[in-house]
DNA sequence: CCAGTTGTTCACGACCGTGTGAACAACTGG
DNA sequence: CCAGTTGTTCACACGGTCGTGAACAACTGG
C-alpha cells in the first residue's frame, strides 16, 4: 500500500487536499503555519478519526512534521485524541471559534496594547518638552490622534471578541439570518456617519 | 551630525521609535512588513514631512531599504510625497482604513473564496461517489458543514469591510461612541444565541 | 517474547525574507 | 559646470523557519 497507489488516484481525495491547502494558506494569516490548517481539514472532512501515519500518508509529508504539527493543534485545543491511549487516532474540533477568539484576545490585543502604552510614553515626553518651551520635532497633537486610533482599533476588536458564534451545525443558519441584519445595520449605521 | 550625536540622546526620539516598533510588530501580523509600520509611524507623528535619508537616520536603517519600504507604502497609499518633485519630503497618510479595508477585501476575501469553491468542488465529488453506492473515506455532510462555516466567515468578513471610519481625527469620538453602542448590542446579540 | 507499527525527538539541510553596502542615476545649489 | 546630496537598484550575507530522515521510545498483536 505505496503512497502512489493510494491516494493521488482518488479524485475525492485529491479534491480534499485543494481544500486542505487553501485552509493552510488562509491560517497561514492569523499566527499559525499552513501544515495546521492542512491536518485539521483532512481529519475535519474524514468521516473517521486517523491515526498520525494516516494523515502523513494522505497528505504526503513526514510523520515527524505531522507529530510536531498536531501536538501543537492538541495544545490549541483544535484536534484532539479521541481517548488517553497513546495510539488513539484525531478527530478535528469542529467548533473553532473559541481558539480564533483566544488568539485575537490573547495575541491582537496585546500588540495594540504595547502599541497605546508606547503612545502614552511618547505623548507626555512630547507635552514635557512643549512645557519646557522646547519646539519638539514630533507633535503632541499626532500622537494624540494616533492614540485615539488605538483606541478605535481596541475596540473593533472588542466587538470581534464579543461575538459567540453557535456551537453545532444545526445553530449556523440562524445565525447567518442573524449575521445579514447586523451587517444591514451596521451599513445604515456607515451612511448616517 | 552623526547618528550619534543627535538620535538616541533625544528621550523623545527614543520613545517614538518604541511606538514604531510596537507598530511594527503589530501590521506584521496584517501581511505587511514591520518597517513599513516603522516608516509610517515614524512620518505620522512627526510635524514634517521627511526626506528618506531623515527617516533612515532616525530609524538607524540604510537608506536603501527605506527606499523601496516607502515606494511600497506609496503603493499602498499609506505614504506620500507632499509634491511630485523627485526629491519632496514624504508625509503619512493618516486616513488607514481605505488601505486596511482593501486588504481584508482583495486578500482574506480571496482567500475564503478559495476555500469555498475547493469545498465545493469535494462536496460534488463526494456525493457522487454516494451515489455511486460508494462509501467514500470523506463525508459529504462534513463539507457541507466546512461550507457553511466559510460562508459565515466571509458575512462576518464582509460586516467587516462595510464600516467606513471617520476620514478625519474630529470624528473619531463621536464614531467611538457609536461603537461602543454596538458593541453592546452585539453583547446582547450573543446573549440570545 | 519478538517483530512490526506508531509516535517523539533531534540534528541537519533547503529555502525564503530581511536588511546591507556599493554602484549608479537624478537632482540641487554654489 | 562641478561637488555634494538624495533616491534607486543590484548582488550578497545573515538569520530564522519549515520540513526531512534517522534514531529512539512506547505500544500492539501474534
Amino acid at each position: 500500500m505505496s503512497i502512489a497507489e493510494t491516494a493521488p488516484v482518488d479524485p475525492l481525495n485529491r479534491r480534499v487536499l485543494r481544500v486542505a491547502d487553501a485552509v493552510g494558506a488562509f491560517i497561514e494569516y492569523w499566527g499559525f503555519k499552513a501544515i495546521h490548517g492542512r491536518i485539521w481539514t483532512v481529519l475535519a472532512l474524514h468521516g473517521a478519526p486517523l491515526p498520525q501515519t494516516e494523515v502523513a500518508r494522505l497528505l504526503g509529508v513526514s510523520r515527524s512534521l505531522v507529530s510536531t504539527a498536531i501536538s501543537e493543534l492538541v495544545d490549541f485545543g483544535l484536534v484532539r485524541p479521541i481517548n488517553d491511549h497513546r495510539n488513539a487516532p484525531y478527530e478535528a474540533v469542529l467548533d473553532v471559534w473559541p481558539t480564533i477568539s483566544d488568539v485575537l484576545r490573547e495575541r491582537e490585543w496585546m500588540l495594540l496594547e504595547t502599541i497605546r502604552q508606547s503612545l502614552e510614553g511618547a505623548r507626555d515626553e512630547a507635552e514635557a518638552a512643549r512645557g519646557r518651551g522646547e519646539v519638539p520635532g514630533y507633535d503632541p497633537e499626532r500622537i494624540k490622534l494616533l492614540l485615539s486610533m488605538t483606541e478605535l482599533a481596541q475596540m473593533v476588536l472588542r466587538m470581534l471578541i464579543s461575538l459567540k458564534l453557535p456551537r453545532g451545525a444545526e445553530k449556523v443558519s440562524g445565525w447567518l439570518v442573524r449575521a445579514m441584519g447586523m451587517a444591514q445595520k451596521l451599513g445604515r449605521l456607515r451612511a448616517a456617519s
